[in-house]
DNA sequence: CAGATAATTTAGCCTTGGCTACATGCATGT
DNA sequence: ACATGCATGTAGCCAAGGCTAAATTATCTG
């Protein structure tokens, strides 16, 4: 009843088989496992994105002010209290923090060094957004986001670059 | 009567107001605001994401295949069909695609406009990523999830210095 | 010390994005 | 033409990550 049967396939392809050519899958298979593993790859960083994002704030956080209240935080991510009241218990469970009723968040070791690698990503990142000429406060947000998604091989490649764009005295040669 | 109430402050600090500097809004309160607006964006852009990587994903299948059925968006993805069957279908409502029961799935204006978007900071964020000496597997992987935070200003410069490095004869000005 | 202010915790709600299990529809093969 | 297989759709579950509202606890102030 909704569209009939026939006229409406200005886009929606009826769902044949093979419509268009007969050699599809060995150019198709290889390639949909390896599309699927890179998207893998990609949600799975999504899924520890927060996790880093909060352990790097409540140490940057510590380091500044002694302290991590949970709404320091909040007020940082821009989110709710409840939000980060939440999130902060799943990092425990996760055994990223320790908290106790109404104390400041602490980092377990785990957490700490989880911190530190995010950190040191996220410089990486951001300097060498700045190194090829992105404005600062845009390096730092995108930074923000494209952190997580490098590599060791890209962060070593951009680390590269950013030597070599800051050393000027090298032009294709770095090392 | 969980922890008694004193001796535990290795890391738990006491929520006393300000126990480092007196002078802690001045420097804080104007960085927390535009660290929340950082995390803020990329909030935004994980949730768009997904979005876009169906579109680009179906505008691509639809090239290759000459349609998009939800089980090769799911093998491509690595997910399930219900995942994709769902999401297509939040996508439908947000006008990004057209379904019909049991037909292939189309892309809208919207969404086909989305799509040459994506692919196009796709290829410019693997291409770059490729330029500075990251490998062609990892440098697909990579900007899978990269691609996403990329702001124009950011976009531009990977461009412009996939260009300055593929050119050999460019050293240190580029347009 | 009592009240006010601020922070934390709890309870409950929503959407997204993932899943399994099962039901239904389409399309081809014999 | 009908069975069989594959694709799609439905129902229901879960965890994450967001929210508001309300209750509880700390801390500061008067």
């Amino acid at each position: 009843m909704h569209t009939g049967d026939a006229d409406d396939n200005d886009g929606a392809a009826r769902l044949s088989p093979r419509p268009a050519s007969g050699a599809a899958e060995p150019g198709q298979a290889p390639q949909l496992a390896t599309m699927a593993r890179r998207f893998a790859r990609a949600r799975d960083a999504r899924q520890t994105e927060i996790a880093e994002d909060y352990v790097e704030l409540i140490d940057d956080l510590i380091a500044r002010d002694g302290r991590a209240r949970s709404v320091d935080v909040a007020r940082a991510l821009g989110v709710s209290h409840v939000t980060v009241f939440k999130t902060v218990s799943r990092l425990q469970r996760d055994g990223l923090v320790t908290t106790a009723p109404y104390r400041s968040i602490a980092l377990t070791e785990a957490g700490r060094a989880l911190a530190q690698r995010a950190r040191r990503r996220h410089q990486i990142v951001a300097r060498f957004l700045r190194a090829i000429g992105v404005d600062a406060e845009t390096a730092a947000a995108d930074a923000e986001g494209m952190e997580h998604h490098a590599s060791a091989a890209t962060l070593s490649a951009f680390e590269r670059m950013t030597a070599r764009l800051t050393d000027r005295s090298t032009c294709e040669d770095g090392d």
